[in-house]
DNA sequence: TTAATAGTGTCTGTCAGACACTATGGA
DNA sequence: TCCATAGTGTCTGACAGACACTATTAA
């Protein structure tokens, strides 16, 4: 037992953690998902046209220089790396808060001139008002919302960067159906036809006729979204955008458990 | 033009990749299940028993010498995240191929008394066959097939490898119900019965009752899996685990779009 | 009155969940 | 004959998908 004690101290001694190459640094970079909202001209109230964008920064400096690139910087050794997204999140929307979640890692050899750098990816959902307030940071130039489209079509964009937007909206796609992710585009209370457009600005072709009488009273979806009601109980509802009021709905804890076989 | 050219290239010979702290290293580390198979001493033919367990090896340096530990291994400069798991998974069974996924980054500050090292994990989905024919590593004393449970809680594991492993079995359980992963734990060719099997013996609360007809005939899940034909279109089937010859099934690519919401 | 969204009636065929039942073939 | 798994018959209530219909309210 001390025998053992002794030889792990003499191996902690020798170990030398710089006897091998090791990584540049391990940046977090951000897809930042906004749903624009854009009201529409008509004889009444309508529902406002919502479009997701993402926002890029035009880099000022080498590498990729004038290129659009995703937000984000490099993790200290202090901060792990959720932690150095995080803080970029805040840096660059000046909003602690709101959804951010780990995508995965890019670390192909060369992806970035400057030397073996291993980016860890994340996206966040955030509201218009947060981009607005934006202070442009040391390394930016310029920011800039783009639709999917857009940022993946038209854009030559930094780094591997097209791959990750790629992945990222890949993944907010399969979440919007599968997760009640939909409420970080959402007010706190909202209508099932805000609910059923948010769904659809995100997933294009996901259609649904009878969404309203599914999600309100098939017993497998219940609990999913709850009524909202004032404290007397009386069911509160909203004309905001239709002329008839609409019952308004925020959403509960329970996600159901999804399955191929069942 | 010419002057940005010329502007890039200074900021590119006055870029200085060492002028932070850097990484000490991005190890990937793999969580390896594998189903085993005991036979059941009954009086008539019956399916096996299936366990799903977690490989594991006894560290025998520093840090956490004489701890389980997770296989795994340091990532080099001109390979990928992804590249250094699978090197690793070759080396751990001698095995190139199988399932294996990037689970997520480990990075909390302080998790591995060597520096800062931010780790990488998989999990992969073995034969136990595959995992028998392994040599022992230079960093490793001893293997070990454990369930979930011994793992979790009968076990000290060493640095966050806990976390790792519960955060596996989470999505391992997620993509055994949403996926078609179970054909990694099964052979071309199998009867519902060791599917359902399968499934159970990795998501223990699941019970379906009328999996047969279910996945048989709704229309839902039409096209998951496939009946097995002869040259003849004959249905192939199988009497090696039960008494009346069962239908053999196989994975077809399809898999349904889940979906909170229809 | 009309525009525009909210929400219901109603019908047909399919599915879910439950339970009992038959089928198979080797020990 | 019995065991142990494979698979079907059948019933009730719920759901899916479709389409037409009514409801609401401000412009």
């Amino acid at each position: 037992m001390d025998n053992n004690r002794i030889n792990e101290e003499a191996q902690k001694a020798s170990y030398n953690v710089k006897k091998y190459r090791t990584p540049d640094g391990a940046p977090a970079d951000i897809v930042m998902f906004t749903l624009t909202k854009r009201e529409r001209k008509t004889v009444t109230k309508t529902l406002p046209i919502r479009e997701l964008k993402v926002m890029l920064i035009k880099r000022r400096r080498w590498p990729f220089a004038g290129r659009w690139a995703l937000p984000g910087g490099f993790c200290q050794e202090d901060e792990s790396i959720y932690g150095a997204a995080k803080r970029e999140l805040l840096e660059e929307t000046g909003v602690d808060g709101g959804h951010l979640e780990y995508l995965g890692v890019y670390s192909g050899p060369g992806r970035d001139p400057r030397g073996w750098i291993i980016s860890h990816a994340f996206f966040a959902l955030v509201e218009e008002w947060m981009l607005e307030q934006r202070q442009a940071a040391d390394d930016a130039s310029e920011v800039g919302l783009f639709t999917i489209r857009e940022a993946l079509e038209e854009l030559e964009l930094a780094f591997d960067h097209r791959d990750i937007i790629v992945d990222a909206y890949r993944k907010i796609q399969l979440q919007m159906l599968q997760t009640t992710i939909a409420k970080q585009f959402l007010p706190p209370h909202f209508t099932l036809g805000e609910l059923y457009q948010v769904i659809q600005s995100v997933v294009p072709d996901f259609e649904e006729p009878n969404f309203i009488r599914k999600i309100t009273s098939t017993r497998s979806r219940q609990g999913i979204l709850e009524e909202v009601r004032d404290e007397n109980g009386k069911p509160l509802s909203s004309n905001q955008y239709s002329q008839r009021p609409a019952q308004l709905y925020h959403f509960s804890d329970r996600v159901p458990r999804l399955s191929i076989y069942t």
